[in-house]
DNA sequence: CTGAAAGCGCTAACAC
DNA sequence: GTGTTAGCGCTTTCAG
């Protein structure tokens, strides 16, 4: 790899030149910058990131912290995070922490030893000491996907409360009249979140969401499972459903029609994210998207701004969800 | 962050002796070794990794090359290499490429920026100059899960030939007589290699695999789709079917089961890869696994036994793949 | 065994 | 406008 100093002797300048240059100062003759941009064009050069880095404190890095890798939600999030950020001319560190404070912590770690520029979080787990850390030594975060209560940083979610209501106005407008639900853990906020947005707005149509008409699972396929087996070994009366994640809804969809039941005739089953696997199965599944594209763009964009030194305390920005409807909600008929 | 520089204080010794103690040289007093260590301890050093990058050109980084980040088979690949390459010490920056040889070549000279000590290539596409862009660096580079012909680099694939024999084996092992085949992009190796090992195994055991019982696809449900209507429309005899990858035999189901035809009574359907997808349709999708873990962490050890100095020419290593029953494949009965 | 010193490639005062 | 110089934090001769 070429340095500096080849661009400079070749220009027949000095190195501080050649880096004035580089770095889009005005206070370079015309003559001289474009001998210099020749030069760095003949020689191809590019200046190498870890002295730039070394030097400037800015490591041209971002990093993405994510529970799981290779679940469809986050490889999502990394693919356009990725790619927001490499258009940035940023390189991107991806770390699985399977949820775990020490991974997360460990990881943080090495960011921070490598002169990141800026991290998001997608799930940070409740108990990290990360996001103190990052705010000691003045790192620049946001956080998607997920909204942490009494952390003031800058959070990207969608709109939870808001997909609950989709749901449930879906449902209804189907003319269903009794309905189920399938939550994620009740210790996540945007899961209470989903479950208010679904329970308020039956009951401004004036309709009842028993307690027993909630399971509450985990936002694995197999919890789906056991929350259909569950619906149906207790009767319990229902025929419009939503789950808060696609996984579940098929998992409970899976095991109502392998219990024989008609979907959507019988029972109407939506989930949400969008999944791979909602096109793929039959019937295919009616679901609520989240944004993730526009997500992780606005997470992107609202880190440069905050690396360039804007502050963004106290930031909640919140995206629209969208309702795809396919084959497995249909018209409530009287049976 | 703290420096060398407050270690050595601390310590009351050079920092060449930290340095000496940080690397774990014998040349170093074991009082000396001690005290340094405490100090390192208490003030919770770690070293710069920018500076140690520049110094010994060795950045500590491992690049991951993939065209698609989001797609489950790589989403896996990612998740295996980021905790093999962490458990190492060092972190992986994963580019996405979408197949574009300039995408490519942007992000490999990224990672040239950062001094990477090696790269693991999923998919390297055939007109990428980045190959012997690394070669002529003596970069250590690996490939996964794709085998260049005409290259000189460590490779580490699936055995796909033999794949094609179990599938084979399986269909005919329940008693099916009539076979059909959909087929990834010829112009890939592992595609014809899939191909060859499933044809011949039928040959071997009398059977015949007619030029139109085989359906040219391109790996995604799309096509599996297409070959199903193609089988469908044209009559084509079969009871036993096997697709390349698992999307193109759950889009052939799919179009199966929606044209009234009997998983696996009338038709046997399996796959390949194990995506979720193959557990959440009903019945479930018979497949054939490929190791990605073991890939995975194979291809790590390699690269790092070529970054210690270690020459690994002409290296390929083949890694059986694993049948997984489910229910779309039957015993053939006599109708 | 240990320390002093040079320098990796770059940026940012500071001079002129 | 441009060059000189002092480091960023570390590794690695080279002395002693």
């Amino acid at each position: 790899m070429s340095s500096i100093k080849d661009v400079a002797k070749l220009a027949g300048v000095s190195i501080s030149t050649v880096s004035r240059v580089l770095s889009g100062s005005p206070n370079v003759g015309n003559s001289t910058r474009q001998r210099v941009e020749q030069a760095i064009e003949t020689i191809g050069y590019k200046p190498n990131l870890l002295a730039q880095g070394l030097r400037s404190k800015r490591g041209n890095l971002i990093g993405l912290v994510v529970p799981e890798i290779h679940h469809e939600t986050f490889s999502r999030l990394i693919e356009y995070t990725e790619e927001e950020v490499r258009a940035q001319g940023y390189n991107l560190i991806t770390g699985n922490t399977h949820g775990q404070p020490d991974s997360e912590d460990e990881f943080i770690q090495s960011l921070l030893r490598r002169h990141v520029d800026g991290i998001i979080f997608s799930r940070v787990s409740d108990r990290s000491r990360a996001l103190r850390i990052l705010q000691k030594d003045g790192i620049p975060a946001v956080i998607i996907d997920r909204f942490l209560e009494n952390e003031d940083i800058p959070t990207i979610v969608t709109d939870n409360y808001g997909a609950g209501v989709t749901a449930a106005k879906h449902l209804v407008d189907l003319g269903h009249t009794q309905f189920a639900l399938i939550t994620g853990p009740q210790n996540i906020a945007l899961c209470r979140e989903r479950q208010k947005g679904f329970a308020e707005y039956l009951e401004s149509q004036g309709f009842a969401l028993p307690h027993r008409n909630i399971y509450e699972g985990d936002f694995k396929f197999e919890t789906g499972v056991d929350a259909a087996k569950y619906f149906l070994n207790n009767a319990v009366e229902f025929t419009g459903l939503w789950a808060e994640n696609d996984l579940m809804a098929l998992g409970a969809m899976n095991t109502f029609i392998r219990a024989k039941k008609r979907i959507p005739s019988e029972i109407s089953v939506m989930g949400m994210d969008d999944v791979r696997s909602a096109t793929i199965v039959i019937p295919s599944l009616t679901t609520i998207a989240q944004p993730f594209s526009a997500m992780c763009s606005k997470a992107v964009d609202l880190l440069f701004r905050m690396i360039d030194g804007n502050s963004f305390k106290d930031n909640k920005i919140v995206l629209p969800s969208n309702l795809i409807t396919r084959e497995s909600t249909g018209r409530y008929v009287v049976p």
